[in-house]
DNA sequence: CCTTATACCTCGAACTGAAAGGTATAAAGC
DNA sequence: GCTTTATACCTTTCAGTTCGAGGTATAAGG
């Protein structure tokens, strides 16, 4: 099943951001500069990505919000639901076997019938 | 123009396109079953994606072209340029960052202040 | 005060890549 | 002889993502 439609390489911003709410709840801002920090730049995803799809997660039920004010200002935290602990393997493994099928044409050359 | 910022997952037919080429020279038709064989159909690049990454390819010089009649029939040979070489050793190495920078944060958990 | 940092948000533009369709020849099947 | 299948090229249209720019509001620092 050579999963067609959606563009193949798609759906990243998604799997960051559930990865990084697996380990702990944490707030759209913060995610944004946890994934400029983290890959040192090189991936560096704006509000205008990571707000809409905090918002599509949550309103598949991935992950849900609880808004609460600290310090006078007001933050929406996001934990990982069940559903998305499911989206993050299934994405996860996509993620994989596609880098993998790249990486098998960037080293390709002669494939010495492995499989 | 002014380069958009090409969202920094792109361009992943452009870079199997020419290391195919790197290898020997090949046509568009054969490319297309190339990347599908060599993936295990994990991923597989239409000729509505091939022909007109082959004309940018070309447009920008990374490759050439050379028209022979096989067989009766007429096939588009194309080979690396200099350029293309270049242009292939480019986003390989872009291709490499980005996963690696996916990956780090995917492993991620505590990441011990390397850097 | 006024700028900077935090924190949220949305919309329009741009770009890809997918699908589908279109042409033409050769070979194989009926 | 005719029709289907495989080869081989090509383009256009469409949908989905992501990006950038902009917009609101509070708190803190100069």
């Amino acid at each position: 099943m050579a999963t067609t439609n959606p563009s193949f390489m798609n759906g990243v911003p998604e799997l960051l951001v559930l990865r990084l709410l697996r380990g702990r709840e944490m707030y759209g801002y913060e995610i944004v500069q946890e994934i400029r920090e983290e890959t040192g730049e090189v991936v560096s995803l704006g509000e205008g990505v990571v707000y809409p799809v905090l918002h599509a997660l949550e309103r598949s039920g991935a992950i849900t919000s609880d808004r609460r004010p600290v310090g006078g200002r007001s933050r929406i935290y996001y934990s990982l639901s069940p559903t998305g602990a499911a989206r993050l393997i299934e994405l996860t493994g996509l993620w994989s076997r596609i880098t993998g099928a790249v990486q098998q044409v960037l080293v390709g050359g002669g494939r010495a019938g492995l499989v």
